[in-house]
DNA sequence: CTTGGAAAGTCAACAAGGCTGACGTAAATT
DNA sequence: AATTTACGTCAGCCTTGTTGACTTTCCAAG
């Protein structure tokens, strides 16, 4: 076993490690997303919609420039998706009173709905995979999954985090 | 504090936690591809490019139908992703000896450069948020994404992890 | 030896969801 | 009054996924 200089055991950094953690991170991905992926597959929506109705459901209220910087997509991409979540009734877009060139964006009881059937799946995965590893995994999941953010996504992260 | 029936402590399966995990994973896959897109911006390859040569790298001569099995894509996705990789002379297809409806698939030198540039960038990040969070934090992060994937995923990656 | 079917490849058409660039409008700020 | 900000929209492009139909090659079973 190769000690590193200060006498810690760093073979859990060998690129042998590093490739399995990449390919897990891959097909534990789509694992993540195959069951909203099903539910929203038939109705006109997808991936882009679910997260849309997300970060909506998380942050009630939120403006589009918000969301936009959570995304990290450009305004004609999540318009796209906005404009056929308000059409279909989805979700409610309204004047900011305080700034009104602000639009805050509320699911509607019809988006509630749908959010909470997606949600609802990915949670049961998510579930399952929490339960079969225990607390303990849980906590380093967490973990590195916070260190491998770029600093400006943990910091939304932790935004997200805090204030919900 | 809340108990389970079992006395387990099972504060960690709360929604709220489920979310976080939810959320970490969204904010965090984004940082683990944010190298790779960087390096292949510009020139003619995207994701899907980066996907066949990593699977190629890492099981060389497998067969289409093999990646095909991995990826999880179409044929006529995949064959276009590889068409453009072999016409470019980064892939080398060849015929099967024992089965030549087969076709065997290489990285040339020049393959094999553009994927040490790639993995090296994804490595690096893999390798400093391990570093950040420590042995024991990976060993959960790794048990929580296998526990999440599909089965059939599941059973694709871990005869990557043996064969390799 | 012939034939059925698997493996591989190709063409065409389409959709989702990214992107850029340009433009318009209303509201806030300077 | 001029500028900036927030948002919406039109047009057009790219990547990467999809289905369907079809061909070629070739192994293997009858």
């Amino acid at each position: 076993m190769a000690e590193a200089p200060g006498g810690e055991n760093l073979l859990f950094l060998t690129d042998e490690q590093l490739r399995k953690g990449i390919e897990a991170m891959f097909f534990a991905y789509r694992g993540f997303t195959a069951d909203p992926d099903r539910i929203l597959e038939g109705m006109n929506y997808g991936r882009a919609h679910h997260r849309a109705i997300h970060f909506i459901h998380r942050s009630p209220g939120t403006t589009v420039s918000n969301l936009l910087s959570i995304l990290g997509v450009t305004k004609q991409s999540l318009n796209r998706v906005l404009r056929t979540l308000i059409e279909d009734g989805l979700v409610r877009s309204e004047k900011g009173k305080v700034d009104a060139r602000e639009r805050h964006l509320h699911l509607t009881d019809k988006g509630q709905m749908l959010e909470r059937e997606l949600s609802d799946a990915q949670r049961a995965r998510m579930r399952a995979a929490y339960r079969a590893a225990g607390p303990q995994a849980v906590a380093g999941f967490r973990q590195v999954l916070e260190a491998m953010m770029d600093p400006e996504m943990r910091r939304q992260y932790n935004r997200l985090k805090e204030g919900g």
